[in-house]
DNA sequence: ACCCCCGAGAGAACAACGTTCCATTCGGAG
DNA sequence: CTCCGAATGGAACGTTGTTCTCTCGGGGGT
């Protein structure tokens, strides 16, 4: 059985979700229409669904797309010394997130959505999270960190800057200098758990 | 013949609150529409426009008050030592966040909606925040925290807290012993902070 | 070369949503 | 008792996500 050709298939597909794309980062989540989607795509208005099961599933792939994004930005934060590599990704992740606010929530708020459970999200999460213990495990098997499960180090760093980012990205981070509370925030969470042992 | 009868305009006001809270807390943000409140509320399908401007409206009221009923619990956790006191609100702050999962993400996740700033909120929100603030202020006036400033230290807190919370409450905290590792976290943050100084 | 056939386009249609309008009817203040 | 504000039931409007049908064009199998 030979598989018949799509022709400009997977092209329409990066289309439509370029167009949700845009309509989410500039006119917010609430513009992300069916119709504005197709429309802004130059696409069949309801062609959309010969690409993807429904709306859901556009943003699904959006949100898998932009974790898996994220998850980039953190692979490529490594540094040789355990303080150095703290700041960079801590800063790299928080520009990941203030430069793509729209994409921060979709990562972090689809829930209130009409989403069931999904395994590619629930893949694309903890794949980030990989990424974020694959940075802290040398230093861990170097002994720089406390003896305690790497997935726990990983959450507990996560919990941290995402914490203040989510803050931040919902407008109720009421510090005067944002960067700098963020910055003495990362400094005084290691400082407690390299001196904990 | 006609069942008609009339209510107090306030009593219908707290019935209407209550079925979208119901509506929220058992069956989800999707399930809270005008028609199942009203159903669920013995109103008039559209007599909430007689007591709120719009959904939001609605929406929003219930925000407050859920925000307000956070900042309540926070103020009644008071505890003479500062460990103790650290202890105290950071659970007390995760009990109400788990018990009431709907109301916390409705309290953080907000934006997602077609809401416009609202002054209502944001004076929740700071409300929230001083209450935190509150808590600590005794230990900083007795030297026992660096010295910044306190709306500083209590949003570097309220982040830590909210952080590791907010991921579990939309399933992406894969910490194995999620309490522990919660209790560990906050522990962890506050010896940083005390050995700054 | 031909034909066939499947993907894409276009638009109507449907249920449900938030919201508005309306005429009706009740209850308490005067 | 008389009114008027307020609550009611119902219809209606525009928009949403989704499904359906009909059409058409162009590439693969013969």
């Amino acid at each position: 059985m030979s598989l018949r050709q799509r022709t400009a298939s997977e092209l329409l597909e990066s289309r439509i979700l370029e167009a949700a794309l845009d309509l989410l980062d500039n006119q917010g989540f609430a513009a992300m229409t069916v119709r504005a989607i197709a429309s802004k795509a130059h696409v069949a208005p309801m062609g959309i669904y010969n690409h993807f099961k429904s709306k859901n599933g556009v943003i699904e792939t959006l949100l898998v797309q932009s974790f898996d994004e994220l998850a980039e930005v953190m692979r490529e934060s490594r540094c040789e010394d355990l303080s150095c590599q703290i700041r960079i990704m801590s800063t790299n992740y928080r520009k990941f997130a203030l430069d793509n606010p729209a994409r921060y929530r979709l990562i972090f708020m689809e829930s209130f959505g009409n989403f069931e459970p999904s395994l590619r999200i629930a893949e694309a999460s903890a794949a980030a999270l990989q990424s974020f213990i694959g940075l802290i495990e040398p230093f861990a098997h170097a002994g720089q960190l406390p003896d305690r499960p790497l997935i726990d180090l990983a959450t507990s760093f996560w919990s941290v800057v995402h914490g203040f980012i989510s803050l931040e990205v919902v407008d109720k981070n009421f510090a005067i200098d944002r960067e700098g509370v963020f910055v003495q925030l990362v400094e005084d969470y290691w400082r407690g758990i390299t001196t904990a042992k």
